[in-house]
DNA sequence: GCGAACGTTCAGAAATTTCTGAAGACAGGG
DNA sequence: CCCTGTCTTCAGAAATTTCTGAACGTTCGC
């Protein structure tokens, strides 16, 4: 089943380029699973399968991932397992948490200026505060018109 | 002198934050350096001696440095030493550093959508390429509307 | 050209991250 | 209640990243 092999691959491929931009690497991979399954939803056995990797890995990385808040844990009749799947807003979620990281650059920043008189260190701290303020203020908006674009059809 | 611990205190939290957004430790450090010194451009061995590693571990965190375009080589007349600065579109030119890592999932997300029949599969990752798509459309439109906002004053 | 001052490279040590497997907790059916 | 299937936790193994120190280049003054 070639279609199958391409599949898997390109799960790994995603997988890969999303621990390039930063992810761990079973946080990464369990988050590719979710999204190329044809299924509506996983369990944690299901991903160790699919993964080939043990069980503890996959409790770890699920925990991790839906911290993240990029998959959710739904309730299936008839089932003791777990299922998961991921949210609809998981893009934008992660997106939204790269800025949180800005924002803890944007304070370091802040402390350093008020750490350093006048002179050259003050003028680059100043240049620095003033694009990550900028980035800050405007991540949302631009997640925001992403959503109503999306739910109000090409051009309105 | 507690001005200069507080400089330096200050220093290495930004390193940190950096550290924190995906930077390697050592090029943190380096760069955070560079931020936070009075000098208007540092040597090898200034910054081995400010913090406190070998002379290998800043040559190859500067090389990589350099390599992002972050910092540059310059010319100190009088001066045998190889003397750097931070860039001034240093922080610009991390941010779409960022993007290209963002194009890397791109692409990998396309192919996924060529890689799986239609379906939840599809779907998923349909939406996932729509939004990763318009962010790389939006990030350098962003990136300009900062440097002319900076340049132009508040409002031409 | 020689010597001194700097910078670079790289093999291996050290630290850190990541994964596993086994033991245990928990929920629900019988 | 106990048993079974499922998930979680955690100590330690394995892999990876990061740093160092020593040997080697390079450049410039003399």
């Amino acid at each position: 089943m070639t279609r199958e092999t391409d599949r898997r691959q390109a799960a790994e491929q995603l997988a890969l380029s999303l621990v390039g931009a930063g992810m761990q690497r079973m946080g990464a991979r369990v988050l590719s699973a979710f999204m190329f399954t044809e299924q509506e939803s996983l369990t944690a056995g299901e991903l160790a399968d699919e993964l080939g990797v043990s069980a503890g890995s996959v409790s770890g990385a699920v925990k991790m991932v839906a911290q993240m808040g990029l998959i959710e844990r739904i309730h299936v009749a008839g089932s003791r397992r777990e299922h998961f799947r991921v949210r609809d807003n998981a893009w934008t979620t992660l997106y939204s948490r790269q800025h949180s990281v800005v924002d803890d650059v944007l304070r370091a920043v802040e402390k350093g200026v008020e750490a350093v008189g006048p002179g050259h260190a003050r003028d680059r701290l100043e240049y620095m505060r003033d694009f990550y303020t900028f980035l800050l203020n405007e991540a949302p908006v631009l997640v925001e018109r992403f959503e109503r674009q999306r739910r109000g059809g090409s051009r309105p």
